[in-house]
DNA sequence: GTTAATGCAAATTCTTTGCACTGCT
DNA sequence: AGCAGTGCAAAGAATTTGCATTAAC
């Protein structure tokens, strides 16, 4: 979600401060954040932000695909900014850093695998890894 | 979830009217199944379940291993009667059947490709499959 | 100046907890 | 009989809605 701001001006709405304060705290922390959370440090950028705008904002966003919602171990409403087009997130289990990266003929094959086993039309899927990162993995 | 009286049963604990309502409309119907669907549909074989005792005992059937939690469209919180070991769900778009596959070896190549994309050590995922089961192709 | 967007408060929904009673084993 | 399990009611979270006010364009 590089450039939300041409993405929602694109799409009628306005920029405005508690956007852009929502949009930076999900750019800066590239690690899956809850909307309670975001709304704390968005309190930090923009301090009359409101709970409810953050939840609003989510809500646009997603619906322009700029953040996508993903599973938290401890719950299952997290957001992660996210790149146009279909990617996965992988989750790092320590530091909870994510990056995204593309599915590959791999899921591809998966697919067809399945579809042949269970006699279903496979047309989406959701997939999300998790593990250690590179700075994560010494200790 | 077939034998699920006996896991029970070797965990220590009783069965009883309650969790046999549960455990039936699970195993009836093999789609993902909000716990307030649950409660309605479980009220039906017993009367007297309580909302409270559903969300309990979906919560021991899962550290059982015998359920599954899984992201349904409209929201995060469903159930899917399962079987143990590490199996992914493939959901009907339309009727919401859902059947269980093994992931097999795409699944690793293509953990093995990100690691070496991104340097992380993956060591766990979630998989989920949408399409449309055989009898819903045709409309 | 218009109209979308905001933020508060209140309403709803979802889930968990406390506690006396019930009913497996 | 003894204690795990239940269901009610109430508490606590999470999320949405109504509405007057604010600020982007």
């Amino acid at each position: 979600m590089t450039n939300w701001e041409e993405c929602l001006t694109e799409a009628g709405c306005r920029i405005t401060a508690s956007r852009r304060a929502v949009a930076q705290v999900l750019l800066d922390i590239s690690a899956p954040i809850s909307p309670q959370e975001l709304f704390e440090l968005g309190t930090l950028i923009h301090p009359k932000l409101g709970l409810v705008t953050v939840y609003r904002t989510l809500a646009l966003l997603e619906s322009l695909g700029l953040v996508r919602r993903i599973h938290r171990d401890d719950g299952c409403h997290a957001y992660l900014s996210s790149s146009p087009g279909h990617r996965h997130a992988l989750v790092c289990r320590r530091c909870g850093q994510a990056v995204e990266f593309r599915g590959g003929d791999d899921l591809e094959t998966l697919a067809r695998r399945v579809e042949a086993t269970t006699g279903f039309q496979v047309d989406d899927h959701l997939l999300q890894l998790a593990g250690l990162c590179p700075g994560c993995q010494d200790r």
